[in-house]
DNA sequence: GGTACGTGTGTAATCGATTAACTTCTGGCC
DNA sequence: GGCCAGAAGTTAATCGATTACACACGTACC
């Protein structure tokens, strides 16, 4: 910078306030100095930016696991939202570890970003308190911890499950089988709470970690429980259970009835198609993205919940199809 | 800082010295300014010790489409192994837009990465040239661009997809459509290779853009061509051209085989499983991330080459299965 | 003609760390 | 006792920007 104000034959001061669009400099003081930068290949450091101002333009998205397109989508709505209003947004794949996910929010918050967007690993608040000591604008996606403080933006899925459980049952299925979450996250209890509430003596639910592997093993014990149907409550524990039943080659719907919570592209194109509840994981990620720099403006943004939606397909032997 | 020296009774050049270990310090000195540190809970600000150090431990990594699993399995595998070397690692999404991938390469220079990753959109070489030019080190990942004077790892294909040319040729097809990449891609241009070299007459080729939607329209065109065989050359295509062939109600294999590049998860469980060739994602991101560890410590890596692997599933009719 | 005000720039302090150079202190040795 | 080596810690410069304040130079008005 100082080079450029040499060139330019003026202060550090004025190329500074070129830059940032301010109103004093004559017109030909900034064609000097514009000429001055793009000879020299000027770029500003952004580190010295972001020191002097205390602010990065940056976002930190922390997110549960960055190889399920679930996240993946919410990733990328939120960094459309973001840079739409000039962010930067930096991802952080905790890989459903409540240790990286904790390290990985911390190197952020090291890096001084100006609000921080998280989907806890685990109930735990702790994280979620030491964020919040350091006054760093925070928003919760997806999912929630116990006695959350900060704003939470989350998809809820107990109506389309509701509905998916009457037709499970009204389709004669006597023993259900749920493929939940983890216990200690918001997701894996209240997506299976359906089951649990009113078909207590109906459903059996088998706790996974969200993930393939998980999903397999939950499904084989189910299987072997004797149920009839089966509800992965993630898209990859559906996949999991997905192979299972393939390796043991039972039949879709005829042997037994799939729903996967969470909507992928390739769920259409198996046969049968699979039955799903999708999520609105643009609207979520769009949304999660407005209430932090909501908050990082000083607004004080509401709590959103959009709402899952029930995709009859034929995995369940749906009349409709 | 300057409370931590205060309240531990020394300079803030003691306090330094402590965080970053170095020899000085008495061990009842260490003990005090460790006791300041968490009483007051303190964390060493990121941007003023980059700005100092001129190294942000940061590697930036710009991958051309984040919805696409092939590249969140690269971000998985380059981020881990970044990790394990101390590193933190930012993404940005480039969307398959040259626009956006030069922005974001601006936007990570100017946050003083140590070095990046970066999977070019197209083969123009000048963003590439801007980031040499910059002195900023570079490896260039699963894409490579004209006269390229970086490390580069890449998975080559050419054997598998030519076994797989023979495959089809010996199964009797005549006519097989290939659904390429961008012709101004390189993985674009060298897939098809193949198909256009020896095998000039019996192959159509039919550029699509690496995305789902691509990859259907790819397919209609073909398949109107009365092609027998396709093989789509990247998994979203290959989703793309499933779509439409089960749109159209074609059976696989017996009305058209299909093949993709690039496995997912998922291609193993349709009816019948879909035959591909599978890239090593994983082994690819971590030697990345290695060469550009390496070329960050002064030393000049290798291009990497991993080759795919062809997976015979059934969707081509191999008598195999 | 002098006061007052506005306009465009320059000077220098500042953000929060690192680190070279210097000071102070301790103890050993002749 | 004097000198010196080495250890422990302090002072202050520095990284590259932003910005409050000071300054100089016009212009206008009484």
């Amino acid at each position: 910078m100082k080079d450029v104000a040499q060139h330019a034959g003026v202060s550090t001061a004025t190329v500074s306030r070129v830059l940032n669009g301010h109103a004093a400099p004559t017109p030909e003081t900034r064609e000097r100095v514009f000429a001055a930068i793009d000879e020299l290949g000027y770029r500003p450091n952004a580190l010295a930016r972001s020191l002097r101002t205390t602010s990065t333009q940056t976002l930190g998205l922390v997110i549960s696991d960055l190889l399920n397109p679930f996240f993946a989508e919410i990733a990328r709505a939120v960094e459309d939202e973001a840079r739409s209003h000039g962010y930067c947004v930096v991802i952080g794949n905790a890989d459903e570890s409540a240790e990286q996910e904790a390290t990985y929010v911390r190197t952020l918050l090291d890096r001084r970003v100006d609000g921080l967007l998280l989907c806890p690993a685990t109930d735990d608040p702790s994280l979620v308190r030491e964020v919040s000591a350091g006054g760093v604008p925070l928003v919760l996606l997806d999912r929630t911890v116990r006695g959350a403080t900060c704003p939470v933006v989350r998809a809820d899925g107990s109506e389309a499950l509701t509905a998916l459980a009457r037709r499970l049952v009204g389709a004669g299925h006597s023993r259900i089988g749920v493929i939940a979450g983890p216990p200690d996250t918001s997701t894996g209890r209240e997506r299976s709470a359906v089951f649990t509430g009113e078909l207590g003596g109906i459903a059996r639910v088998v706790h996974g970690d969200f993930r393939q592997e998980s999903g397999s093993q939950a499904a084989a014990k189910l299987i072997d429980d004797g149920v009839t149907a089966l509800v992965a409550m993630d898209n990859l524990m559906g996949l999991g259970a997905l192979s299972e039943i393939r390796a043991r080659g039972l039949r879709i719907p005829h042997d037994i009835a799939l729903a996967v919570f969470d909507d992928q592209p390739w769920f259409a194109l198996l046969d049968p198609p699979i039955t799903v509840i999708a999520q609105p994981t643009v609207e979520m990620g769009r949304a999660a993205a407005r209430s932090l720099l909501d908050l990082i403006n000083g607004r004080q943004p509401d709590d959103v919940r959009l709402s899952g939606k029930l995709v009859l397909r034929g995995s369940c032997g749906e009349a409709e199809l």
